[in-house]
RNA sequence: GAGAGUGUAGCUCAGUUGGCAGAGCAUUCGACUUUUAAUCGAAUGGUCCUGGGUUCGAGUCCCAGCACUCUCACCA
């Protein structure tokens, strides 16, 4: 072991000049190649050989490095032009085809069924020999199955895994003894023809092979992957490189954002960035995180909403408007919430609670249907129809069907509420009611159902129904329990929000209520809101429900973690 | 913040009544030119989360702490 080395080590003194052929031959990228080559043979590399320990997986890849720096290959890559996504791969597969002696070419068999038996096939139908075109690809080693002087691997870019074929005889000594040190999660580019083997995987018989980047660091378990939560969060980049799925899902999330945008964007909504940093925490119950400034000193906080700033948008003219982006909420965490989360809010002149039902659903049904997988779907063990239109159903005859008492009769709510071993000292009774309903009704809605027509007390940004001033024309969408979506027809009666800002909900701390007093935000209502529908949709929770994760922390890609 | 569970090799996990620390994958060496989580033979690899305690002896029992997961609370 200790001769190879040496070997190798005065190897790369005599072949300073590059002789890495195959990769890119950029002369420029060779030329500031070869200094970093000789600056690295300077470098004293570890002379305690015969002591380094290269079962340590760890040890084996620095001095793998250490070899391929030495056999003047540059192990961090370079440019890598033309190369094709595996899905163009895929592309090509009908261009693989079976050229007989006569110069005759004829389609493949079905070579993916079971019946056909491609090796037999080819002996039917020779002589003759596999024509397919020529493919560059590069990707991440995921598994390599070595056979003398065969190796089989599998590389993965982010359209998918493809099967590569590197023959000592084929590829040549020297590409060879390069592949030789290849490890598992090394991103390698490969030339070669696209074709089958004889079990009729697809496979680019590599003719050339280019060292793009050297993983140091081992992969997970090769079958299981990283199943650990928390190290699939902290190391996120291991999770999307080697788990199976996970990158799918985050690419999803973004075609589901991309997907709202177009639809509120041909439906003449505007997306506008409003401020992350406010001075008065408001248009929603939650505790904020606190920051300051240091040149004003002055307290700020991070927004817990979108809501009054796109209202006073609505004010200044902009009719049709939205925002999709950070709002941040100091509270706990669970599978449900994370610190940090997205939420769209949008805003619909002259609409109310009804126009944003509809609305929603279009939302819901077109992500759905750029991400594919129908309106019928699994989420959680249990199937969602999302075949529009959504359920609809009041908040009173869902407490009643649930409790079996009239939401009207205080008296028998109360009642109900002390069975529950809910405190009601001191209490709105819509408070309590309101505590009745998540308690018995939200957690079993499955969904997707819109519950309207909320108790208007626990709604202080909402407008009242015309015909009775105790109901909230208000809608939530609920999901497996999960509450996805709020909307409202908005409040713009200025001095009603006074007043509502004012009055403090009884039984509510300050801190939990959602009347923050905030002077701009009625003034601006007194310059005029049009009458408008409003709604707030849970933008990570959607992903949930629509990729099918039970965690936000599967949707979000770096979620809150403590410090290592 | 409360309760329950988990923490053992780089990764995935076993570990019996308290009695020499185990397997698979990965790694290293050897064999193999159409493999499919390749296979076969051999080897290497440990702060058993941390700190105390009980004991002749602790991965295992007790106490305290840390981290994660789940449930609940806050909340969307």
């Amino acid at each position: 072991m200790g001769d190879a080395l040496a070997k190798t080590g005065s190897l790369a003194k005599k072949r300073l000049p590059c002789v890495n052929e195959a990769a890119n031959s950029q002369s420029s990228a060779r030329l500031i190649f070869s200094t970093f080559a000789s600056a690295f043979a300077v470098t004293d590399t570890p002379s305690n050989a015969d002591d380094l320990d290269l079962t340590d997986p760890h040890a084996a890849r620095r001095h793998k490095l250490e070899e391929i720096t030495a056999k003047g290959i540059d192990p961090w890559g370079q440019r890598f032009d033309d190369r094709l996504l595996v899905s163009e791969c895929r592309d090509r597969i009908p261009q693989i085809q079976w050229q007989q002696k006569d110069g005759e070419t004829i389609a493949l068999p079905d070579v993916e069924s079971e019946e056909v038996d491609y090796r037999q096939w080819k002996a039917d139908n020779g002589p003759g020999e596999e024509i397919g075109p020529i493919v560059r690809v590069a990707g991440r080693i995921l598994l390599a199955r070595p056979t003398g002087k065969l190796i089989f691997m599998n590389i993965r870019d982010w359209t998918g895994d493809i099967q590569i074929f590197v023959g000592k005889k084929q590829v040549g000594d020297e590409n060879f003894d390069l592949a030789k040190l290849f490890d598992l999660g090394d991103l390698i580019g490969v030339q070669g023809r696209l074709g089958r083997t004889n079990t009729g995987e697809l496979t680019v018989f590599a003719e050339e092979l280019i060292l793009l980047t050297k993983m140091l660091e081992v992969p997970p378990e090769k079958h299981a992957g990283m199943t650990n939560q928390d190290l699939r969060q902290r190391m996120r980049y291991a999770d999307l490189a080697f788990n199976d799925g996970v990158m799918q899902t985050f690419l999803d999330r973004t075609k589901i954002i991309k997907s709202i945008r177009s639809t509120l964007d041909d439906q003449g909504f505007c997306e506008v960035e409003g401020p992350t940093l406010h001075t008065v925490p408001g248009g929603a119950a939650a505790r904020p995180f606190e920051t300051h400034h240091n040149a004003l000193d002055m307290k700020l906080t991070m927004r817990i909403a979108l809501e009054l700033h796109l209202k006073r948008l609505m004010v200044g003219g902009m009719e049709r408007v939205y925002e999709l982006g950070r709002v941040y909420r100091n509270e706990g965490l669970s599978p449900r919430h994370n610190p940090e989360f997205t939420m769209l809010e949008t805003y619909q002149a002259y609409g109310n609670y009804e126009s944003m039902m509809d609305l929603t659903e279009k939302i819901i049904c077109d992500a759905i249907e750029k991400i594919g997988g129908g309106f019928k779907r699994e989420y959680n063990g249990t199937m969602l129809d999302f075949t529009p239109p959504f359920q609809r159903a009041t908040y009173a005859e869902l407490f009643q069907k649930a409790t079996g008492i009239d939401p009207a009769d205080e008296d028998a709510v109360k009642e109900y509420a002390k069975g529950l071993k809910l405190t009601i000292d001191g209490k709105h009774p819509d408070v309590i009611r309101n505590e009745i309903f998540e308690e018995k009704v939200e957690d079993s809605l499955q969904g997707p159902i819109f519950v309207t027509d909320y108790p208007a007390s626990i709604c202080p940004l909402t407008k009242r129904k015309k015909d009775n001033p105790e109901i909230a024309e208000r809608f939530e969408m609920f999901i497996c329990g999960m509450e996805l979506a709020n909307a409202y027809t908005e409040l713009n009666d200025p001095d009603l929000q006074e007043e509502l800002f004012k009055t403090q909900l009884e039984g509510q701390d300050d801190e939990d209520s959602m009347a923050k007093m905030d002077h701009d935000f009625v003034r601006a209502l007194r310059y005029g809101m049009p009458p408008a529908g409003g709604l707030g949709i849970g933008i990570d929770r959607l992903v949930m429900v629509l990729t099918n994760q039970k965690s936000i922390r599967d949707v979000i890609l770096f979620p809150v973690l403590r410090p290592e």
